[in-house]
RNA sequence: GGGCCAAUAGCUCAAUCAGGUUGAGCGCCACUCUGAUAAGGUGGAGGCUCUCGGUUCAAAUCCGAGUUGGCCCA
């Protein structure tokens, strides 16, 4: 058992980020903190957040973790303002990507493979990959505290889950916007299945580069193409041209034999007939004709492979020139573009609107079928040079070349795609773009320029969804056809199990039955005496997360939550998905439930390497989360991640700033160990001594904390809110590290250490049992570690068991104090420029001045100084503090101006830069504007004059006194001047108080207790400094706890020499217990 | 090739929307401090604000054209 510490309990010396996340995970697992948390809030308004599911390969990356770190500060921030949070993760397992990871363990190169060693077996086979995967991640996510539903994550291969597919689909179809038809997609010739646009990836490739002729049929001369694929040209249906572009008839000839009259005559584009006369290595050619797109429409050709090819398009209107909007003249090739609508997808396009029937001689292995006469049984690739050599022997051939280029290539197994046309189902989301486009209007995008650009243009540019992969591992589509058709006139959409259950020939369990491909393909449909069969296909993967938001809640199995929750409340992915997941749930949304299915959308980029560039396997730039963790610890590199902006940007990963949020981590440590063992030896019962009972004894700098808590609490929700956790952290780290580390602790120390029991000690661990408390709580969605060692410290044991359970704190009027925080701000500001000011007058701190002349800009700081004077003399170690009001000045200073450009700009015109050069130098003995107007009347022209706006004055340093200036958020408000002058009495005390230093430096050395007096002997090789510390003998017995002095006989450790301010002196110190020991 | 986003100190970012002498943290160097101590303090070095044009008295900021990086699309 790890039960929570006790409070006030010791803790490590040094912050040990790896300990610290080893007991809390313990600690959690014991107190079942999670469950304990999700409890807790069970009764709050629902919050319904949609995890966006992670693909099934590969683990956690920098991207994935960030992602989930994300989604963990929102969903705890949410709770902790009382939200019941949904937070059930998922997963997306189906896909190619899968089954082509499985296809390698395998060994396997083609369907055929797949189909030998079975579709069941495969199917299994993904299963088991993909849920060892699932294993890997959710570990990976549960490593740096993302609290989520681990036990029970949704899984887009659970019949639930396939059935809220269904459901969607079904309701997509009931709207009729569920077609088959025709169409060119880009096609895996090794998967033989259609791949999405989005799953494409372009490469720089090698290709063929042809120039082809095709010999008009009913006049002279020929038209000229250009194509990269040859294998296109069997296919070869029109000729397409800009009818507004200009083209002209060339006669050329290739040997100087003949007169270029006498030569060929070719058409193409008159930007290219240079061009393309060169690649065709004329020498000599004459341009005869000049004429429009226009003119060449109507024009018919012959087909330059019609012997290769007999069965090529030939029907009426085919091998004729058309006006096309995807030709350009200034482009690649010749202005004159083969077209085969059996390939491309323009050409289809294109083709379906001249009413052109579909000639595609390639099937979706990319082996041309037998329409290809010839090339019958050719892999389409491999058939370039044949085909190209056949276009040579007919004449056709006008140039031959290879060309470098990106080409589209298969995501997964790297084949490169081709474009060919075949059957398959679509959601047609073009009938519904209108209602897409408002639909976007109703969910709220961070940034909101992602929604509006981006997203819109994506949207509106959208084609119908191809929603059909001939592949296995999926959910098949739930649609039925009878046997002998192969249309979508007649079908059947099954919606639910149970419905299938009722339908189907074969008695099946809606309550156990697998949807999957090889469960599924044997059951028929008989209705009215038809035979219905299902279409094999499976779903584009892309479609099972598009459910996700009904597919969350396990809809519509179980409709419980549904009318309830949905639709999502907020999601949060990084910009990629503005293609991927936040437009197909839009379009499934709409097409299914004619809603946008999420309603805030928080769009963050991607994690990149420290130079900026993109983390990539290949190129060796990878960290790692896990050598992350290990190197900084989970805490510390959330909070590296959750210092990025998370609207849209990219991150650049940094091991130094991850190292500075330990550094972070490490100070909130200090600060919190440090009051332990005083609340320790003090019995300190914060539930007995609560804040408000010490409310009478707090001490100023406490009910400066105090205030300075309630504006970060402020500030934090306020960025919060509007998803800008970064800004968040910044204000609490600023808080802790400046306010309360470095400013307030430093303030309360002397408190602490007195030894006898007093009011204004108790006030400030009361203040600083409330600072700390509610600084973990502030903390801890970002650091759920270290905030929960802290919390578990703190807590007793009446209260929660997690820092996680508590309420997100919200600030209280009562403790909320402007003015005093300005003051503070003012008065640090002074000591700072003080200190600045000391050491230009090399006097140390431990030294007394005589007195620090502040000299105040304005009343607010005047205001400032008087209400806090005590604490400033004691900040600054003065004997007294002098206060110049803005209307005095102090009588040695010297003044110079200080120009307000946007003052001089409009004034001065393109003189102005002038100007505030003469101001700037100008040095004068009394601020005034008849003064500084004298210094700088060479660069002033007649009538002009300086502005009391236009110049600031400011002091000049005068000697043997240092001073600061010292401002506020950039603005000047004042200068600090020190008199580092020295007397007896100042000497008396520095010279005791380095004494002191010394003497407190060997009981450390020597390991001495805080408590334990000592013996102590000193010597001072100077009779004035020795008299003078001897005046203050008494300072120096009580702070380095003396009990007795004189000749030590020690040596060693016990005895040193030491140079101080050019003063020899010696040291001894004996502790007492010791030294009676041995008498 | 097109759309969107970014570019400011060695690093991470602010200042850009509403133009006015560029700032913070970290890192580095020097000094300093020492009852939080792998801390703390002070100072310093370090910027043609990616480039080139334009608007303006005045541009990191507005406009145009590029360059580089990221995402998406072709």
């Amino acid at each position: 058992m790890c039960l929570r510490m006790s409070r006030f309990d010791e803790v490590d010396d040094q912050y040990d980020p790896h300990a610290v996340e080893q007991r809390v995970f313990d600690y959690w697992d014991d107190v079942d903190a999670y469950e304990q948390t999700v409890e807790h809030r069970s009764d709050g308004e629902s919050f319904f957040f949609v995890d966006g599911p992670p693909y099934t390969s590969g683990s956690a990356h920098m991207g994935t973790t960030w992602n989930k770190s994300l989604k963990d500060v929102y969903i705890r921030f949410m709770r902790m303002q009382g939200y019941d949070v949904t937070d059930r993760p998922g997963y997306d397992m189906h896909g190619l990507p899968i089954e082509t990871k499985v296809e390698e363990q395998l060994g396997f190169e083609n369907k055929k493979d797949i189909e030998e060693y079975g579709e069941e077996n495969f199917i299994q086979a993904c299963k088991e990959y993909a849920n060892e995967q699932l294993e890997g991640l959710q570990e990976d996510f549960k490593s740096f505290g993302v609290w989520m539903d681990w036990d029970d994550p949704y899984r887009t291969v659970t019949p639930e889950y396939m059935e809220a597919a269904w459901w969607g689909f079904s309701k997509a179809a009931d709207r009729g916007l569920v077609e088959k038809g025709h169409r060119s997609i880009s096609q895996c010739p090794r998967c033989e299945t259609a791949i999405a646009n989005n799953e494409v990836e372009y490469e720089n490739v090698e290709d063929p580069s042809i120039y082809v002729k095709f010999d008009l049929s009913e006049r002279e001369g020929s038209i000229v193409i250009w194509t990269t694929t040859p294998w296109t040209i069997p296919a070869n249906t029109f000729t397409a041209v800009d009818p507004e572009g200009d083209y002209v008839g060339v006669r050329a000839v290739k040997d100087g034999e003949r007169e270029p009259r006498d030569g060929e005559l070719l058409y193409l584009a008159e930007a290219k007939h240079e061009e393309v006369l060169k690649e065709g290595r004329y020498e000599e050619y004459e341009v005869v004709e000049e004429l429009t797109g226009e003119e060449l429409i109507g024009w018919s050709y012959d087909h330059p492979l019609s012997e290769e090819v007999p069965d090529h398009a030939d029907h009426e209107g085919a091998l004729e020139v058309y006006a096309a909007d995807y030709v350009d003249t200034h482009g690649d090739g010749t202005g004159l573009v083969h077209s085969a609508p059996g390939h491309g997808e323009e050409d289809f396009e294109r083709g379906r609107e001249l009413g052109f029937p579909i000639f595609c001689p390639v099937g979706g292995d990319g082996v041309y079928t037998d329409e290809a006469g010839k090339y019958e049984g050719q892999f389409v690739k491999e058939a370039d040079e044949e085909i190209t050599a056949d276009l040579d022997e007919n004449g056709a051939l006008l140039a031959s070349g290879t060309v470098h280029h990106s080409y589209g290539h298969c995501w997964r197994c790297d084949t490169g795609i081709l474009q060919i046309v075949t059957d398959q189902w679509f959601i047609t989301i073009t009938d519904v773009k209108d209602e897409l486009l408002d639909n976007i209007e109703d969910s709220e995008w961070h940034p909101d320029w992602a929604r509006d650009n981006r997203f819109r243009d994506f949207v509106e540019e959208a084609p119908d969804w191809n929603v059909s992969r001939q592949r296995y591992w999926g959910i098949p589509l739930p649609v039925w056809t009878p046997e002998d058709r192969d249309d979508d006139e007649d079908r059947i959409v099954i919606s639910e199990r149970e419905e299938l259950a009722e339908r189907v020939d074969q008695d099946i369990d809606p309550a156990t039955v697998d949807l999957h491909k090889d469960t599924v393909d044997d059951l028929t449909i008989t209705e009215d005496g038809t035979t219905y069969t299902r279409v094999p296909d499976v779903f584009d993967v892309w479609l099972d997360s598009s459910v996700a938001s009904w597919g969350t809640l396990d809809f519509p199995s179980d409709d419980s939550q549904f009318d309830e929750l949905w639709p999502a409340d907020f999601i949060l992915e990084a910009h990629d998905q503005t293609r991927g997941w936040f437009w197909s749930q839009l379009g499934m949304g709409t097409a299914a439930m004619g809603e946008v299915p999420y309603d805030t959308v928080l769009m963050h980029g991607h994690a990149l390497d420290e130079d900026g560039r993109k983390m990539s396997k290949s190129v060796g730039n990878v960290v790692e989360p896990d050598e992350a963790i290990e190197r900084h610890g989970s805490d510390a590199m959330r909070m590296f991640l959750l210092s990025a902006n998370p609207q849209g940007d990219d991150m650049r990963f940094s091991w130094e700033e991850m190292g500075t949020m330990e550094n972070h981590l490490r100070t909130l440590w200090n600060v919190f160990r440090f009051p332990l063992p005083y609340m320790r030896l003090d019995g300190f019962d914060p539930d007995e001594t609560t804040l408000e009972d010490v409310d009478e004894d707090l001490e100023l700098i406490d009910e400066w904390i105090l205030a300075r808590l309630q504006s970060t609490e402020a500030e934090m929700t306020d960025h919060l809110e509007e998803f800008r956790q970064d800004r968040a952290l910044e204000a609490l780290i600023e808080f802790v590290v400046e306010d309360v580390s470095r400013f307030y602790i430093q303030a309360v120390r002397e408190r602490m250490w007195e030894e006898e029991d007093s009011d204004s000690k108790n006030a400030a661990y009361a203040t600083i049992y409330r600072v700390l408390r509610e600084s973990v709580a502030l903390l801890a969605p970002y650091a759920p570690f270290v905030s929960e060692e802290i919390y578990g410290t703190l807590a007793g044991d009446a209260e929660h068991d997690t820092v996680h359970m508590e309420d997100w704190p919200t600030v209280e009027e009562y403790w909320q104090d402007e003015q005093l925080e300005t003051d503070v701000a003012i008065l640090r500001a002074i000591e700072e420029a003080g200190a600045n000011a000391r050491q230009q007058a090399g006097r140390k701190l431990r030294w007394p001045v005589p007195r620090v002349v502040v000299a105040a800009d304005d009343q607010r700081t005047v205001e400032a100084v008087e209400r806090h004077t005590a604490l400033l003399e004691d900040r600054l170690n003065a004997r007294e503090i002098e206060l110049v009001s803005p209307d005095d000045r102090w009588g040695e200073l010297n003044y110079s101006a200080e120009a307000d450009m946007s003052e001089l700009g409009p004034a001065f015109g393109d003189r102005a830069g002038q100007v505030m050069n003469a101001l700037n130098e100008a040095r004068i003995d009394e601020p005034g504007l008849e003064a500084i107007e004298a210094a700088v009347e060479d660069v002033l022209e007649d009538g002009e004059k300086i502005e009391e706006s236009m110049v600031s004055f400011v002091t000049q340093t005068p000697d043997g006194v240092a001073g600061t200036a010292f401002g506020l958020n950039g603005d000047d408000r004042g200068v600090a001047y020190v008199d580092a002058s020295l007397t007896d009495d100042i000497e008396s005390e520095g010279y005791a108080r380095e004494v002191i230093r010394r003497v407190q430096e060997m009981r450390k050395d020597l390991e001495l207790d805080v408590e334990e007096r000592i013996a102590l002997e000193y010597a001072i090789d100077d009779d004035r400094i020795a008299d003078l510390v001897a005046e203050r003998e008494d300072l120096i017995r009580e702070e380095v706890r003396a009990d007795e002095m004189g000749d030590l006989e020690v040596d060693d450790g016990n005895r040193k020499e030491w140079e101080v301010e050019g003063v020899s002196m010696e040291i001894a110190i004996e502790p007492l217990a010791a030294a009676e020991a041995s008498d």
